[in-house]
DNA sequence: AGGTATATTGAACGCTGTTCAATTAAATTT
DNA sequence: AAATTTAATTGAACAGCGTTCAATATACCT
């Protein structure tokens, strides 16, 4: 066929990368085929190449749709508490619950880019805004802080909470407890946080 | 040809972890291909797999072989210091700089195992030795510690660790300081240990 | 109605990991 | 020493992969 025009360039774009997460989801990363995305969106292959510049690009997109998710769970549980140290370990458990509940979303999310490829803009725009919900709690918790203080405070942080997810997820934590991803966050944040007014 | 014999089937194992390990060293898993390792250890594809179950499994025992070095430069890095925060502090250190020096092993070594190959048994210990290191440090600090709580206590401080070799390899940090994984170790090992003894 | 622009196709390319019958050399038996 | 058995290694084949691009068919413009 010739041009069709049923969506524009952008709809075309996002329908592709809502097919993606989805198979993604699914199967994991390492099944998901340049065939199958196709086919999802009742296209062809080569299509893809019009509106993505590979595959990789793909994943990157889908790795935004991801992170929407993971901060919306990270501000709706910093929102269960008024005070800054629960607020932090809920956000703590928010983001063990999403690696664990969306196991190949979070693998893919984590996993070296190739060093040819870009990553989208919005992408560092929405990890950073991960790191600033923690710079606020922080901040509130010593509000003589410097900003540069907080900002390797939150760092340091979720560095911890994200080790844990991480080693969770590709069970190299090796604990006899079960739940131990729950235990270090629960430990990592109080003793943090204790420590955390010099 | 038919039996050649040139090696046992534990040397021909042996020499194509070495082969393999060189070339993720040289370009990277993702462009490591079966053909390569073939050609490396001078037999065609077709053999690898009377030795080895698949290339993942190649790839898991390249993982046991890193696992050993990452091992050693702990080991190194612990005998620095006899007080236990400054032994911590310098595994961590060597931890990163590991992490840094060998990005693609490391890529490789945390990266997710398709559910339905197994992984040898001697990864699981290598990586327990590791903590033991971080645990012996702890018990040396509070000799009280449960064992239940040093093992907690060690896996809290190697996930931190672990996050910010992980998120620095990954370019996901988005700190404005250079460095910044050294400062994220060396806070979160200091504050962690200041509030160790309860 | 005819011509131009372009969105989409579909076939092709050179790869990939994996399998397995055929081959060949070593080990064993005669 | 020759014949036979055993098994290590080959090499060709397979189905699938990501990617490219000339050909095509549709929508738009004059």
């Amino acid at each position: 066929m010739g041009r069709r025009s049923d969506h524009t360039k952008e709809e075309l774009q996002q329908l592709t990368i809502e097919a993606t997460l989805a198979l993604v989801k699914e199967q994991g990363v390492a099944q998901v085929t340049v065939r199958q995305i196709a086919e999802a969106v009742g296209y062809t292959p080569g299509m893809l190449y019009s509106i993505f510049d590979n595959l990789q690009a793909i994943f990157l997109h889908v790795n935004v749709a991801s992170l929407k998710g993971l901060y919306a769970a990270c501000v709706k549980a910093q929102k269960s508490s008024k005070q800054p140290e629960a607020a932090i370990t809920a956000m703590g458990m928010a983001y063990l619950k999403f690696a664990e509940k969306n196991t190949h979303q979070f693998e893919l999310l984590f996993q070296p880019v190739p060093p040819d490829v870009s990553r989208p803009l919005e992408l560092g725009v929405r990890i950073r805004s991960l790191f600033e919900l923690v710079e606020l709690e922080l901040k509130a918790l010593d509000p003589n802080a410097t900003d540069a203080a907080v900002a390797l405070g939150a760092r340091t942080l979720w560095s911890g909470v994200h080790g844990a997810a991480a080693l969770n997820a590709t069970n190299q934590l090796y604990s006899e407890q079960k739940n131990a991803d729950r235990l270090i966050v629960q430990m990592l944040v109080s003793r943090f946080v204790d420590s955390w007014q010099r």
